[in-house]
DNA sequence: ACAAAAGTGTTACACGTACACCCATGG
DNA sequence: CCATGGGTGTACGTGTAACACTTTTGT
């Protein structure tokens, strides 16, 4: 086998930027290092690529390491590969964003780590460049839902209008007409009416609504229009 | 200085898809490549991250060795990391996509490669995942440049509205109402008008244009809306 | 009865599209 | 004077935003 000579070969390591919703507030997923450098210092779920995977690989194995969890919502983010970004030795992380349904983390939850979720605005400082990751995660989110159904993703598999409503409301920080959003959401084709109702917010009670998986794939890639467009501009 | 014990390293190479635009069609910069494996085959530029450089320092030291070109638009694509991608040894592969005015490029060609523009349409078989590279890219752009005013960077300095409309509908392979087109465009408020007029292309002749590049960058990431609705679900 | 959230109806208007038309100029 | 591409004017329709209003039900 022909190999590159004069090379330097580099630690390739993935890193798991894990979104939840608890029904009020973004969440990340955090846990407490367990080795050096930086030991006991938080930091997001990562590890080192084996010889045998791809990067996909890497990342879904790493997160279901953390969370149990498998065929959940995940795509690369960006690599990063500052020189000097781990002090140790130089090595080239690659962000993986995944987004979960938090309450089918909390059926699953791995004990060996130390792991906690965080509000987004009351994290703990990070080590090496991962709060960095975590700033471009959250733009990518916002850009990204603002045309995909993507935030869907972070709900149960019965959800309420309104409950969808907070959570884009949570990620761009404002608050929208929920009339509107209402029928936007309708309009999109891929909600399914369930006959229960979630009382739990109001005596009226929202109906759940589930998601048409065919519709929802065949619609994904198209420009949806879920938020207003001012705040589109302000992403 | 700690180091990771009893992990694989592996190589890191950028790979750069170089896109440009010569007025009439879209083309890509390839080279042959000088070494094995598959020396003499087409292959995208390339290069290994050294010791002490970010990728983006190294992607932009490979595109600057291939084009002599400097402070292009330039970013980062993704990173690819199939086990044996390059079949010589494991490396890890980020990729970015260029845009770069072809006239430019012209003018500064870099004699020490056997670097050659293709059409997007007649390319020869490439090493390696480089086609996937490219389909990625090629996807990228069109995602992007349905929103955002990127393909500005293609044009040189001045350029007239038909060029740019001429530009839009290669990439997009159909065509669209120059009228609607051109007051579009210039709805966005940052192109300045210049004198003279290019008469290449009819009798009366179209006038140039300019960046307003203030204006550019402030509109940059607001969503325009320079192609037709129809099409932008297509993509 | 009332408060509070869920959901419906209605209207005004901006924007995108379609398309008729005029302009400038070299042959 | 006509062919050709550049550019202007305008009318129509859809989709979005704004907001008044009705529904439901626990206390």
């Amino acid at each position: 086998m022909i190999r590159y000579a004069g090379q330097t070969r580099a630690l390739v390591a993935v890193d798991c930027i894990i979104f939840g919703f608890d029904g009020d507030n973004f969440k990340l997923l955090l846990i407490q290092r367990g080795f050096a450098p930086e030991k006991k210092k938080w930091s997001l779920m990562g590890g080192f690529v084996q010889v045998n995977e791809s990067l996909d690989q890497a990342a879904n194995r790493v997160l279901k390491q953390l969370t149990g969890l498998e065929n959940v919502f995940m795509e690369q983010l960006h690599a990063f590969g500052d020189p000097f970004r781990d002090p140790a030795e130089r090595t080239i992380a690659v962000a993986y964003v995944a987004l979960i349904d938090i309450q089918k983390y909390e059926q699953q939850l791995s004990q060996e780590f130390h792991a906690k979720w965080f509000l987004l605005n009351d994290m703990p400082q990070l080590i090496f460049d991962h709060e960095k990751m975590v700033q471009m995660a959250k733009n990518r989110l916002k850009y990204k839902a603002a045309m995909h159904p993507i935030l869907f993703e972070l709900l149960p598999e019965k959800f309420t209008v309104p409950q969808l409503q907070t959570l884009y409301e949570g990620l761009y920080e404002t608050e929208f007409d929920k009339r509107n959003f209402f029928r936007k959401v309708l309009s999109t084709g891929f909600l399914i009416k369930q006959d229960e109702k979630d009382k739990g917010n109001s005596r009226k009670g929202a109906f759940y609504y589930k998601i048409d998986k065919e519709q929802y794939n065949h619609k994904f890639e198209a420009f949806l229009n879920l938020i207003p467009k001012q705040e589109a501009m302000l992403i």
